[in-house]
DNA sequence: TAGTGGTCTAGACCACTGT
DNA sequence: CAGTGGTCTAGACCACTAT
């Protein structure tokens, strides 16, 4: 059975766009198998109506997104399995919500300070101004999982402590309309302190994942640093991710 | 000074990629420095000889890295510092290659051996079938970095032990000729064991770092999984990642 | 040899941004 | 308003793969 593909060109959805939606869906919900080929460009593109170019750009997109491969001389395959979510900048409480798991949050410190050297350098603003710092507590079923200690720039974010523990700072991020573009983060582990430990209902010496990360928008600012602490027999990292071509 | 950019027409390598070749390298050492404007992409097109399609296919295969970011209305700017290396499957031993500290590898362990069954569900090999063993120590300065154990469907590759201990699995992959698709990861931490604690120098109870990767190539055949554990004081993982637009 | 994706052209119109 | 990137077309030729 062919698939049914249509496009609407009265949409405002860019056609290319509309074409790699319905090809994601096919493969997502199983009307295209792990292996089957995807018909040639030039054929798929007369049977929608659109120019060959156009069929690419929705095609790419998939590749890019690792859901298809292409070979030459060969044709366009759905990729084996495996592939469900690329690497991506989740907070944790998105990935939480996405667990189902009704994350909890309690803000312990909200409050402006003056910027230590080390935060004053990742996030690039003067030694003697100010930051915010936003330390809270992620709960999930009731039992501590993390502690997230951010700082901020000034100015950026309207830091309602309401809001930190209704949603994630990503999203307040995004809703304030703050485009996030890169971040670096680095990943390890260490015993807890004795302070460390009491936070998280783990004993004084007990292995610690630790993450710092710093976030920046797609104009270059620092718009984030982060430094938490998660307890290792509640969360790990996740993720996969693609080799780049 | 506009920028010195050509374009060799008898070449093999295609335009778009000798075009975002030369802009890249303009960004690596500083003739095109962050947020400044590339100017647009018809008169760019223009300047070089080439069609406005194929500039753009150069100028977008710098924003997937990264490197630049178009505004609608406004025009390519070069981003703010900060991107170096986005997040790749590096092998260990690239990472400490790469960071000058000439890796030391021991292979404790080069054998076949019956599949456990959570090795052969992630492999998808038989249950009863045999994979490849590799254990190996991986060693920086003399002192043990970290224990990495990984298995292998049989049959893929010449598993020599001279050169597991000469350059890295990954390496050696990709000289077989296997294209590596992806990866699934999980990073964690938790207690060293007695066994543990003594492969690395460690004290039982301290502290690791854990990650263990199930690597798949462009044909969806899983080609390796890895169990590693690493000294948190010695090692971390560091990488950069954008965000999906 | 036939069929596939890879690259490239020379235009066109639209949507958004800034002044 | 002028200028930018975003989308799209209808072709063309080439390189690679399989048979």
């Amino acid at each position: 059975m062919t698939l049914d593909l249509r496009v609407d060109r009265s949409s405002p959805v860019p056609l290319y766009f509309q074409l790699s939606q319905q090809l994601e869906a096919a493969i997502e919900h199983g009307a295209l198998t792990p292996g089957s080929l995807l018909g040639n460009e030039i054929e798929l593109a007369a049977r929608l109506g659109l120019s060959r170019p156009t069929v690419r750009q929705a095609i790419q997109s998939l590749v890019d997104k690792g859901l298809l491969v292409r070979r030459r001389g060969v044709g366009t395959q759905v990729v084996h399995s495996q592939v469900k979510r690329p690497l991506e900048l989740s907070s944790l409480f998105d990935d939480l919500e996405a667990a189902g798991q009704r994350p909890a949050t309690k803000v312990l410190v909200n409050t402006l300070v003056p910027a230590p050297a080390e935060i004053a350098a990742a996030l690039g603003v003067p030694e003697d101004g100010d930051v915010h710092r936003v330390e809270r507590l992620r709960l999930a079923h009731g039992e501590p999982m993390a502690y997230l200690c951010n700082y901020l720039p000034p100015g950026l974010l309207d830091l309602d402590t309401g809001q930190l523990e209704a949603t994630g700072l990503y999203r307040m991020m995004r809703s304030a309309g703050i485009t996030l573009h890169s971040a670096r983060q680095s990943i390890g582990a260490r015993a807890a302190t004795a302070v460390e430990a009491e936070r998280l209902a783990e004993q004084a010496g007990a292995p610690l994942l630790t993450m710092q990360r710093t976030t920046f928008d797609d104009t270059g600012r620092a718009v984030e640093f982060g430094d938490h602490t998660y307890r290792p027999t509640r969360y790990s990292f996740e993720f996969q991710l693609l080799v780049r071509p």
